[in-house]
DNA sequence: CGCCATGTGGCAACCGATTGCCTTATCGAT
DNA sequence: ATCGATAAGGCAATCGGTTGCCACATGGCG
């Protein structure tokens, strides 16, 4: 346990100059421990981050050497000459949407498994702030994750241009991207409604910037003609409870008997406002969600959603961008899986 | 419009050798700047770090050389002579947990307030886990905000012994902390619970190294003296749904008229174990907790609980760190208030 | 026995900024 | 007119690694 990653004594019989140099620094360096295995830094350098470069027992005095000294390599020193950080950026639109906390996690897991270092930018869905924020880190990453962005096409393009780029949740010609497979959730879940006796429903759209939600109207158009389905799109909407309670007169308006939301905030915002006017869900209209977020089993009734898979998103995502660094040209991805979840919020048609 | 930020192109007008230069390496240098403006390097560097230090004209003439090459400095390079990298981490037991998301916006929002980053760690609820991230990071960042921390006493000063250090929800002697008052929160909280009738509760604490689940308990001893009440401590628990749903067992075994938990997510985990045993909240059994998390309102019955300033938290311990690194010592923070949000959990006692 | 391929390790330039020290110009005061 | 103070800008060392090139030693092979 001497090695102890806490541990920042020194040991006692240590060259004094040595010693003294590493504490009036606060860290060794590479010239610390080349000094004290009696070699060029060039070597400690080589040996340290070019395994078989270096003869064997010089390698391991090396590296006695620099575990004497509690070596770490400095970051920042590294990153100059090579133009590597070792650092990844994630920009999401908003960090207390609990649609990115499953992202996050997924990336960030990635990351550091590979010893990388996430920085997360939050854009507070606000195009012009996700711009300033990714320009601002842009310098100082090796690669950028766009999640759920409301950066336009050209920009993502000429982000994409500098810097490895993978998107989540959207795609845009020649960036990769990892995406949620629409069409499987959206087929289920229509073909659940239809099964109920639903005739006639809304969708209620994202953001206008949202490809995601362009999307899952596109395959709800499709489906619901095949099933005899009337679809008419509501919004755009802001990704939010908010968004979704002020939505809900434009709802009630069409007349459906069932409503279909870009995200669960959505849907949750609409089941509220439906409660405060003292319409009955899912008796008197049914509603679902994407994403299964936390908060959609607890609300009453509970949340039927289109659960997406955020943290094999978020690893995905940064495993591309990865294996794009370390020279594999252009991943390619199968879209992730999604899955109905039906819970109580919809029903059967009164009317039936 | 010609400096906007997604602009890569550069004027056709340049001296080609810089130009070519420029576009090999990907981006501007202060020497590219100096041939440009035709004077030193040192001179470029002090005219856009050291406002004065350079006569006007001569500034004017840089400012405008760097704006023409879309001039970002380079944060790497910029970090080795100085040994400060402009970059903060926070440490997190858990992305995913409600609790932190205001934490880390506000911190965010602090941090890119001040043309800081912010490199987020989370270490998944383990000590070692965290222990590892924290020192993966240190050498790469300028200071540490440590939130929900597992890690022991003598680590964080040791931490603290080499990078600045803020503290969220902990006290550790010598380090500076933001705390949330505790104490106004549980005496609203049990003041509400006695007024309702109650006299005999449960404190479900949190986990075994959380600072912040022993300082409410030993004011909840403090306090139900006062009142009269009978208060037991069940746990430690997991800060989780699951936790909660864990607990209820030994709640029940205790025969409380009501239960506090040590957060939302735990109260939560009772009530959802409670309903299904068919035991109503609150009606027999009132449920409270901390924090007011997103989905304590969702639920039904809604949670009442103690709404912790959590944006404001992250918010001030970032501007602490950044004050220390600016040369002021040892911030010092008045605790922040708490308020008692009263929703349905909480209720009369049934036998009055 | 000589030659060349290979394995090891050293030398020194370089990445892009910062900064202490120095030179030169300028200005006001005596 | 002279001197010292101050302002402005240049020079060069430095931060801590990386890497191309080179020197030397060793060994296999003809």
């Amino acid at each position: 346990m001497t090695d102890d990653a806490g541990s920042t004594r020194l040991d006692a019989d240590l060259p004094p100059e040595i010693a003294a140099r590493v504490r009036r620094r606060g860290a060794a360096t590479i010239y610390d421990i080349a000094e004290l295995a009696g070699v060029n830094p060039s070597t400690v350098s080589r040996a340290l981050s070019k395994p078989g470069r270096i003869s064997a027992p010089t390698e391991a005095k090396i590296r006695a050497a620099a575990e004497r000294l509690n070596f770490r390599f400095n970051p920042m020193a590294r990153a100059l000459p090579t133009g590597r950080s070792h650092t990844l950026a994630l920009v999401v639109a908003d960090i207390t949407n609990p649609v990115v906390f499953g992202i996050v996690r997924g990336a960030e897991m990635a990351a550091s498994a590979a010893g990388y270092t996430l920085v997360i930018a939050e854009s507070q869905e606000s195009g012009e702030t996700e711009a300033e924020a990714t320009e601002r880190l842009m310098p100082s990453v090796d690669g950028v994750v766009l999640a759920t962005t409301r950066l336009s096409d050209e920009r993502i393009v000429d982000i994409a241009e500098r810097k490895p780029v993978v998107l989540i949740n959207r795609a845009v010609e020649g960036v990769p991207g990892v995406l949620p497979d629409v069409n499987s959730g959206v087929d289920a879940l229509l073909e659940h409604l239809a099964g109920l006796g639903h005739r006639s429903l809304v969708y209620l759209s994202g953001p206008a910037t949202s490809w995601i939600s362009d999307r899952r109207f596109a395959r709800m158009m499709e489906v619901s003609e095949r099933l005899g389905l009337a679809v008419v799109e509501v919004g755009p909407n802001a990704p939010t409870i908010e968004g979704g309670r002020a939505a809900l007169r434009r709802v009630l308006a069409a007349k459906p008997s069932a409503v279909v939301a870009f995200n669960d905030l959505i849907a949750i915002g609409v089941m509220q406002a439906a409660a405060a006017q003292g319409i009955v869900v899912p008796d008197e209209l049914s509603v679902a969600g994407f994403d299964d977020i936390f908060g959609s089993e607890l609300i009453t009734p509970p949340l039927t959603t289109v659960r997406a898979q955020l943290v094999t998103a978020g690893e995905r995502a940064v495993q591309g961008l990865l294996a794009t660094l370390s020279g594999e040209e252009g991943p390619s991805y199968d879209p992730l899986e999604t899955t109905l979840v039906v819970r109580g919020s919809t029903g059967a048609v009164a009317g039936g």
